[in-house]
DNA sequence: GTCCGTGCAAAAGCTTTGCAGCCTT
DNA sequence: AAGGCTGCAAAGCTTTTGCACGGAC
């Protein structure tokens, strides 16, 4: 059994070179950054293979991918301050009963140097009672 | 001065509904749900309009906005668990040396009943020194 | 010679926006 | 009457995918 989707066994000169960059950098750079940077190296280039290398890379744990922007937003009419759980299987969201924790942000800043930390975002990931009994089966 | 893009001072029947139904469940709902929800109240309603109230009714601080999915993602071939700065104005990102809190994850199941945490996720808000000067100006 | 990886282009999926007409004030 | 709000449709953006060709092994 294998749910990997991509089975990669060849070598790619583009691949590497993806890592190599995402390795040269603290920018956390987006795919179109990555092409931009290659592009003059490979100039037939295409997005789609940025993508797909990414994909396959993260899939053999060499790179991380951090999501942000807003495909598929979720909007709720509680706003005071509070943190989410979010079940890996089905994508529901569910509030979370700890408190706030405004102190998170000093912490923060004591560590961010220059940077001014104003607010931040806490998210738990995990399995919902549902999608866990649903794979206990 | 005035940065609201914005600026409502009518009434409308859709909005109302829109915001009622967020307050009246707990599911964090996309726009699309609202939209199928609301669709047979308004058989002629637009997704345009869901997704406009749903600004409108955000910059009024009625609801909140979670953003999930892929638009714009960021990649690090750093694949440790750590922490980000993000800012706020220019979208940059750094990591942030305080320690990854393996301990938070026992916390929130404490909290989270029968949902089994297995992760999490925390990223920090705010100013990065370069906007923060530029602001200064 | 296989068949994986690439380039290219089209498609997909969510969100935004231009426009004309309607509705609120 | 003024102009914000709506429905409709088109456009915008990032990411995914189908296909034929070229390259890795």
């Amino acid at each position: 059994m294998n749910n990997l989707k991509y089975q990669i066994t060849r070598h790619s000169v583009q691949r590497d070179r993806i890592l190599e960059l995402l390795r040269s950098t603290d920018r956390h750079p987006t795919a179109d950054w990555l092409y931009d940077k290659l592009k003059s190296d490979f100039p037939r280039l295409s997005l789609g293979t940025i993508y797909r290398n990414l994909a396959i890379l993260h899939e053999q744990g060499l790179i991380r991918k951090i999501s942000f922007g807003s495909a598929f937003d979720r909007f709720e009419a509680r706003v005071d301050h509070h943190y989410h759980l979010v079940c890996e299987e089905c994508g529901r969201i569910m509030d979370l009963a700890i408190p706030f924790d405004e102190e998170l942000n000093k912490k923060a800043n004591a560590s961010a140097g220059t940077f001014q930390v104003r607010h931040h975002r806490l998210e738990f990931y995990g399995l919902c009672e549902n999608c866990r009994s649903q794979k206990d089966k």
